[in-house]
Order: structure tokens, then sequence, then C-alpha cells
DNA sequence: CAAGTTGGTTTCGAAGCGCTACTATCCGAA
DNA sequence: TTCGGATAGTAGCGCTTCGAAACCAACTTG
């Protein structure tokens, strides 16, 4: 019974938080993308990821990331390795207006709570976001750190520690350990699609 | 920095588990307020108290609402103290319908954390909700628990415990001081209009 | 009784979003 | 090499939602 209200406040809570969106000149949707690119590694900054994690259409992400890209806050690059795919990244503009995300009440009330209490918040909320996202069928979203692809002989070849993701196939800069993977997975039974090199 | 990870955990998680409502006939914005309905309290059930706590336009919430009606899962009566104002009241079949409400993955992953997590969880999201409510604005809905209004002289007079709220100065059943209100106030300065007699 | 406020509804227009169809590219197998 | 199937991305269509503003009825205050 005390589930079904944690449910509802959280439900609620979004919908505070994000219903403001618009007096900023983007709409939610449009901020998603936003946020998404600017967490995402580059492996998982393409429409079909967006898709995946925000749970939509690639259609709908498509035309959300178009109206973006058409006000100068996503830069879209075709990758050489995949003559289909396109990868997204923030311009400056887009850099500049994530600093007054609309989020940022939210934030704001996060950052109000007692520093102990928020690692332990933010862990149970991961924790019912993969629940979730389980019983939804969708792919969690998570970093390098748990992940099982994430090769890291923190030994140092030629002086300096060299990462990897076993799944692509290719080395991670340090930078990019903390960036959300459309890959991730923390069990052994790997996505049935086979790697490729991820140059995105 | 950690703060926006939470910020943005809440926003994806509503938006993951919220994202499905539609299979089941309803649209969101419907099982939002069959949702308040059966957690308000009658001097909260009107559609103007909905469109307060569910952040949108009056205008907005009157179309949802009669979209409801028109289904058979809300009643209207209007109050005979105030001729404009309307109470609702779920049907029978709302409540049918509710019982496989599609939060209900969102549910049971509430209710998969262990117990003692679960009720700081539910503390901590209620105290978020709170910050980010007076940043936007809104009247933060409670139970009467922790109300300023609520009067609980639990002194047995004529054999029964009697309650009562001291803003719209009315008596109070035991088993709605558990309900939503719109009244609710956790501090001394109370909204400024004047109580009148609740009877919706 | 007049003026202002509040509850509720209606209308209109814009935008979001899902569905479907379509193209281009990649992969695997014959 | 070539063909079939799967995948990435886009375009068009149409439904629905939702906010803004206008409007009406009822209540309150002077």
């Amino acid at each position: 019974m005390d589930s079904r209200v944690i449910a509802e406040l959280i439900l609620h809570l979004g919908r505070i938080a994000s219903g403001e969106g618009l007096v900023s000149g983007l709409t939610p949707g449009q901020w998603a993308v936003l946020r998404y690119v600017a967490r995402a590694n580059r492996f998982s900054r393409t429409p079909s990821a967006f898709a995946a994690f925000h749970g939509t259409t690639r259609g709908t992400a498509s035309q959300t990331i178009k109206s973006l890209v058409v006000q100068g806050f996503l830069r879209q690059t075709r990758s050489e390795a995949d003559g289909r795919s396109v990868r997204l990244d923030l311009t400056d503009k887009a850099r500049d207006i994530i600093a007054n995300d609309p989020i940022e009440a939210l934030v704001r009330a996060a950052d109000a709570l007692p520093p102990g209490l928020r690692g332990d918040f933010s862990l149970v909320l991961r924790r019912v976001l993969g629940h979730v996202a389980a019983a939804a069928g969708r792919p969690l979203f998570g970093t390098c750190e748990n992940c099982v692809h994430f090769q890291g002989d923190g030994c140092c070849r030629a002086g300096q520690p060299a990462y990897a993701c076993g799944y692509v196939n290719e080395p991670l800069l340090e930078a990019e350990l903390d960036e959300l993977c459309i890959n991730f997975s923390t069990d052994g039974n790997a996505p049935s699609r086979p790697p490729r090199v991820g140059t995105a």
C-alpha cells in the first residue's frame, strides 16, 4: 500500500518538475534529448538509442531531434563506420541553454538533501529504475563502472591505464567511463546482436 | 553534480513508468485524474483542486474530467453549499480499472525494496516534492497528520474521538485523515482566502 | 445593487507523438 | 557476387493533448 504512494509520488514529482519546460522555449521532449546527448557516450548518441532510452519511437525521436538541429542546438555527423548511423553532438548554444534547464528546481531540491542521504537516494532510484526497465522490456542504460563489458585493466601498459569496452571492442577514454551507454549490461547474457566496431 | 543525476533519474523514471499508460485505454492525464480523485478528500475532489495539484490549467483539467465522465469513470455532483462547485467521485467502474493501473510496474518496483528502505525513500521523495512545489509556487498537498489546521482533540467527547479541520470548520471522519487535502499547510501563514464551510 | 473574484466550461489553435511507409545501408547466406 | 532480411533514419498523416483566452454562473464585499 505504501508502495503505491511511492509510485504516485514519483510520477507526480516528475510531472511537477518538468511541467515548466515550456517557459524556456523548449518542450519537455526537446529537453529530454539535450539531457540525453549531454550524458550519453559516443556509442549511444544516436537517434535510435535515444528512442530506446526515452521509451518512444524512432519516428518521434527523429523529428524532435530535427527541430533541435534546425534551432542550432544539435549537430549531426554521419558515421564513417556505418553509413546509416548518425552521431549527435551538442553545440555551444546547447551547452549554454542547458545551464538554465527548467529541471533546475528539482536539482536544487535534491541538493538540499543532506549529502549522506543523497547518495542512498540516488542508489534507490537507480534500483527502482532497473526494476521498471526490466519489467517494461527496455534496455537499462548505465555506465562502464558496473558493466560486464568493461575491461579495466588498470595496469599501466606504456605507463598509463588502458580501459576498453569488450562489447564494441574499442578503447575508452577515462572521461567516458561515467557516460551513459546503451550497451550497458550487468549480467552475462549479452544482447543478441553481435558487437560491431562502435566508431559511430 | 550528483543532484543533477538524481533529478534526471526522477524525470526519467516518471517518463518510463507512465509511458505505457496508453495501452490500457486511458491517457496518462486521465490516469492522473483517477488517481487524484481516489486519494483526495471531499474538500479537494474538484476540478480546480486537481488542476492545482497536477500543475495544469482548469480548462485542460475540465476536458480531461469530461472525457472520464462520458466514459462512466467519474460522477459529478453539484455542491449545495456553493452552487459553482462540483464534487467528483469514482464510479465502481473506475475502481475496477484502477486495479490494473499501468503504474503497477512502478508499484511492484517499489515493493521490491526492503521495507526499511521503503519508508525512508518515501520520506525523501516527499521532502523533495515539498521543495519543488514551494519553488514552483504550487500548493503542497498533504494529509491531516502534519497539518496545522488539524484539530485532533483525541479526547473522547461522547465516547468517541472527534477530529476536525480548523480551516473549513468541519468535523472529519477518521477515514478521511489520510486523504490528500488542498488546504494542507505546515506553517502558520494560511492561504489568504478566508475559510468557507467545505461541504463541497 | 454594482464590482470584483472564483469555479467551471467551451472554443480554438498549436504542438507532440505514435503509426506506417519508405529509403539507404549493412550483414549473412547461397 | 547477388539476393534477402534486418537495421538506422526520415517523412507524412492524423489523432490527441494541452494551454490560452473568452465566457458564464455563482459567491462575496462594499
